[in-house]
DNA sequence: CGGTTGTATGACAGTTGCGTGACAAAATCG
DNA sequence: CGATTTTGTCACGCAACTGTCATACAACCG
């Protein structure tokens, strides 16, 4: 059974939707604002989101934006704007596709299917990574240290993941913040504490890091 | 760099999406046949097709179809026909995503981008560049000598993946100036002296450099 | 050979880049 | 709601790096 997360704040559109959705064979759930959302995809995360932009409060826009940080489920744009600077943007901020209102139900439930293959073969079994005495498994989201299990935060747990899949590689600070926080403030100091929150905890001694190590105007890399 | 495959015959048509993805910085190539598509991919496989669906011989769908048996590339349809039985069937058939002609190349580049961010590779090959027993790894932001890492600082790095870029071939003060630090002051000693602590770095005896070496009133080179 | 030009190198001061602790805002949890 | 954790921002200090200069040295040329 495949879960189905609507945001749009039209109550109309919103039932009209979900109800077509149920019919299709999913089983649906609904939020009214972008918050409400991002909540409930934390809760009990759904398989497919689609996402209104227009939006009360936090708009579609930042609301895929957060999604993509915690989530990596196929996002689905659903608006009744047919602009292709919306379209950039949103695809930009993370989403996987773009549907113009109205939406045929029959094509929405074919690029859902679409997505949903693609984002399997995406998450095809990762296997643990090691370095050294330092093992990450980015499905179990399970950091350990000589066996022992290291309490990171989601942040540092991105952060690493994302060096650990490019290892003995250097990532710049911009490309860290693309890649994990999603945006680019041009704020590198923000790469550099979390950095050093995250060797606090994986490295013997922070002071000399054996494996994330820094490249003086270069960024940072992690080595076995 | 990434590659498109745009398949589409007709001419106009396909030489306007070659030229203008092209624009937007990807290497291009096309075809006019699906066959002639299939076996382009099979023997150069792209990062992305884009394939139309009214096509002489083999049609879009069966293309689709075809190409998805025996590769995972992303495929997004470009068709004339704004028709939810076409764009569920193209989705059917194992395409990605479908869009109606005219199509605005940016939505495009975003579409194909968006597409790549799920089927990113986890890690391309890192080449190494080899002068007898010194090793250049520029992703790895590396220089190992004998097998040791060598602590090289990042104007000094630069400097020599500029000349092992170009190896053997002499590089003149004023073009590395402008290569390394994107600005010629006309000061020529500079080049000089980080080249000198670079030596003192990578060769074995400083004094007689074999690999960086001077070419008087000519500039410097690297060497096997 | 001496003069001239081009290159090597050591020293030094100014600058840059990085690590860190402190703190406030935000998110999360009970 | 209040408590706790997590996150992002800032400022400061240290260490590393950079560019400049002066001097010494080497190569070239007549």
């Amino acid at each position: 059974m495949t879960d189905v997360l609507v945001i749009e704040d039209d109550d109309r559109i919103r039932l009209a939707l979900l109800l077509a959705l149920e019919d299709e064979g999913y089983r649906v759930r609904g939020a009214a604002t972008a918050e409400e959302g991002l909540l409930m995809q934390r809760r009990e995360p759904a398989d497919n989101v689609l996402v209104d932009l227009m939006l009360p409060g936090l708009d579609g826009f930042e609301c895929i934006r957060r999604m993509r940080r915690e989530d990596d489920v196929p996002i689905v744009v659903v608006s009744a704007r047919d602009d292709t600077h919306d379209i950039v943007a949103a695809l930009e901020a993370g989403a996987d596709d773009y549907l113009v209102k109205p939406v045929a139900i029959k094509e929405l439930s074919a690029r859902l299917r679409a997505l949903r293959r693609r984002a399997r073969a995406a998450t095809d079994p990762v296997p643990v990574l090691t370095f050294g005495q330092l093992e990450i498994s980015p499905d179990a989201g399970e950091v350990r240290l000589a066996g022992r299990p290291v309490p990171v935060t989601r942040t540092e747990f991105r952060l690493l993941c994302e060096l650990a899949e490019h290892a003995g590689r250097v990532l710049s600070r911009h490309q860290l913040l693309q890649r994990v926080w999603g945006y680019d403030t041009g704020d590198e100091r923000l790469v550099d504490v979390h950095v050093g929150r995250l060797r606090q905890k994986i490295e013997d001694d922070p002071g000399s890091p054996r494996h994330l190590v820094t490249l003086r105007g270069l960024g940072y890399k992690l080595t076995r």
